[in-house]
DNA sequence: TCAAATCTTGACCATTTGGACAGGTTTTGG
DNA sequence: CCAAAACCTGTCCAAATGGTCAAGATTTGA
């Protein structure tokens, strides 16, 4: 964040370092996690980490940052003259892969919420909300012009966000439960669908896909 | 856990602790929290709290046991016989019951979860996915009785339970964006109608509630 | 080429943290 | 009533932890 504006070579720590400090607050929030374990994910002196980040709470900040700004994009662009079914499959799969492709930001930001949101109470204020009151009015949009059946927009959103980020946080679960070691395409396929097939069907609309 | 199996007067401190501690844990996972402040929150002198558990591991191991005895209870006494709608319902109801009204057992659990499950991989391979397969088994006798569509009866219990912890784990960012405070029944049974809504209607069933 | 700017790091420090323990108080059971 | 068992807690300590710093290495740009 406090960082020049031109991309030094050097500052290929920066990154670094914030990808780690990314997996080890994901995996023990921000007390939990410690500075020596970042620095050995980043395999960096730990020292080196203070050069770069004045202490422990402005590193979890920039984490946070670099994470936040792209968290819900995909649904910005959807407008009432969108198709539905479209733009809500559009969306539920793109926050699969997401959570499929990287589930620490997401754990990362379940984390921070789970603790009650003391770095991300203004996010939740000044972004996420008016984003989610925009977004409900375009649903609202297509219940009042028929195209989906009555719901609430609100709680729609959030299960969506639910259901999709349960394979990022929970993904140890998930695989334990399916007998798996690791995710890949097909099952990251497979639940969208399903998810996909849910909210469709729960808004009224003809699913894209059938489940198999 | 290794206490006495009569229950002493004094052992009301017992649970204060287990009380406090659940709290703490669920708030700041295993390594971040403090044992002064599980001490502050029972009110007692930290010491006191050595009497009781031996170190920070067994006390958190004893309350994730102490957690994860009643976790999934309700479904356990559905069978083929019973009507699908009102099981389902029944179930999702209760999950958002305990969402709303022990918010903290669940943000403990998450936290477990997300951290790769180091004390609970045990009970999820021996516990949890039996219990998984055997309800799966249930859901797909109704689909084969035609009571119900099509489905993928594993994703669908993931799915309630992703969509009814949502409210626990991160009722912080749900309070925030409806607007308000705190919980109360009203919201408790908007989100039941919604979730039990949703899940009816992707099962092809006749949602038990018209949503409001 | 060379001095200034930038970066790196081993060594160190103050504070926090989990935990031990001895000496005390209260409760229990005969 | 009394001794044994159970319970309580102030005090202390070693280890861990976040963070500092100064000396040195490397890069930059004129």
């Amino acid at each position: 964040m406090a960082m020049t504006s031109v991309q030094r070579p050097r500052d290929k720590h920066f990154n670094t370092i914030l990808e780690a400090a990314q997996e080890e607050f994901a995996l023990h929030g921000l007390k939990g996690a410690r500075m020596q374990a970042i620095a050995d994910r980043a395999g960096l002196p730990k020292a080196n980490i203070h050069y770069y980040f004045k202490n422990k709470d402005s590193l979890y900040l920039a984490v946070l940052n670099n994470i936040m700004s792209s968290w819900n994009d995909f649904f910005n662009d959807v407008t009432i003259k969108d198709d539905p079914a479209a733009a809500l499959d559009t969306f539920i799969r793109q926050k699969v892969r997401l959570s499929f492709e990287q589930p620490t930001a997401s754990r990362l930001f379940a984390n921070e919420i789970i603790q009650g949101a003391p770095y991300l109470s203004g996010y939740l204020r000044e972004v996420l909300r008016p984003w989610v009151i925009d977004r409900a009015e375009i649903i609202r949009g297509w219940m009042d012009a028929g195209k989906i059946s009555a719901t609430d927009p609100v709680l729609l959103i959030f299960t969506i966000w639910a259901t999709t980020q349960h394979y990022a946080d929970f993904q140890v679960q998930v695989l334990s439960l399916l007998n798996r070691d690791a995710y890949d395409e097909t099952v990251m396929d497979r639940v969208g669908d399903f998810i996909s097939h849910t909210i469709l069907t729960s808004c009224g609309l003809k699913p894209l896909v059938p489940i198999s």
